[in-house]
RNA sequence: GGGUAGUUACCAGAGUGGCCAAAUGGGGCUGACUGUAACUCAGCUGGCUUACGCCUUCGGUGGUUCGAAUCCAUCACUGCCCA
């Protein structure tokens, strides 16, 4: 008999109880968890992230969770990659695999693909960067008329990030970024199960704000204090830190850095929802509802 | 008790006779987003309406005026100063 290979993808804002759920159900289906979370991924960044804790990486193996240094480049399509590659090893020896994590993209990535293109010179990405900052987005934008004309009707042309970065691509790889976006669907040599978890709005607001103050007694400014002479770097470009380098920066107090972190996770967890909301695929549930998630897991086992 | 400044939408705060449902910022909400994505960007934010538009608002009341958030009177409350 074949067995059928499962990916449970466990999907939700943050603080909505993500980790806790992971492991119940990981234990239970004797399945190994691959973490989904752009900025657990490195290795410095544990209290502000609510990082999975010593004792629960020894309760049940995680993948991606500390894996990289805060000066590491890393995309959603290497994730992909990377993912696969290790999926591929570990259904050699679990039928089940449980993903979890609130990184859109990169979820995206493993659960439907991402196209293929090319990485940026960072000779490009330096030249435009400094276009940008002294001339503005209209130079780049003018570029990119002349590059992608079909792209450039396409993208939100007050979007710098999405404007320089499909210019960047076209530069480097002397071939319009449109010609690299097919947007396919890739298929996946194994099932997925898309399990969304969602809380009342309030009780989810209430979970962020306590957390948020649970991570200030774990030491979190102490943890943002290490990092501050690194904050110029994307990874740190993170809620929970950019807050407190203000505070460092004497730009404001203390409590005001504080509100700012649980204000911008809230907010945070509503541009989550909002992109999960669009997936058809995703069955919502409770996360203290586990007992209902096994259910319709062994229900879909047939 | 006397003087003085004020009372504008969730908050702060412009507006001092028509171009005002009322600038701007914050907050809130909604959405976009395929390569640094916990990023970046956008829209809405008095009520009803798809919209044209209509209705109710600028501390209360009463006036002046064709027309008032804006002028006058009065009442209430708040801040500051002098007693």
């Amino acid at each position: 008999m074949k067995t059928t290979k499962t990916l449970l993808v466990l999907i939700g804002p943050t603080g909505v109880g993500k980790t806790e759920l992971s492991l119940a159900l990981a234990e239970q289906f004797g399945a190994p968890i691959l973490s989904a979370d752009s900025r657990q991924m490195y290795k410095d960044l544990k209290i502000g992230t609510a990082a999975p804790t010593a004792d629960e990486l020894r309760r049940v193996q995680h993948y991606f969770v500390g894996n990289l240094a805060l000066t590491d480049y890393y995309s959603a399509s290497q994730f992909e990659e990377e993912v696969m590659r290790l999926l591929a090893e570990l259904y050699q020896t679990h039928d089940m695999v449980v993903m979890s994590g609130g990184s859109m993209l990169y979820i995206d990535a493993v659960c439907r693909g991402i196209d293929d293109i090319p990485s940026v010179d960072p000779l490009v990405r330096d030249e435009l960067k400094m276009l940008y900052e002294r001339l503005g987005l209209d130079p780049v934008r003018q570029q990119l008329k002349l590059l992608d004309p079909v792209f450039y009707r396409q993208v939100d042309l007050r979007n710098p990030k999405r404007v320089i970065h499909a210019l960047e691509i076209c530069l480097t790889t002397g071939r319009p970024y449109s010609s690299f976006r097919t947007h396919s669907c890739k298929q996946r040599p194994f099932r997925m199960l898309k399990i969304g978890l969602q809380r009342d709005r309030e009780e989810l607001y209430g979970r962020i704000n306590r957390r948020v103050d649970a991570m200030m007694a774990q030491g979190l400014l102490d943890e943002a204090r290490s990092l501050y002479p690194f904050r110029e770097l994307n990874s740190l470009n993170t809620v929970g830190y950019k807050e407190l380098f203000d505070y460092f920066d004497g730009c404001c107090d203390l409590d005001f850095a504080i509100e700012k972190i649980k204000q911008n996770t809230r907010i945070y967890s509503r541009k989550q929802m909002t992109w999960f909301k669009k997936d058809q695929e995703i069955v919502w549930f409770h996360p203290e509802d586990m007992e209902a998630i096994v259910n319709y897991v062994n229900c879909t086992k047939s």
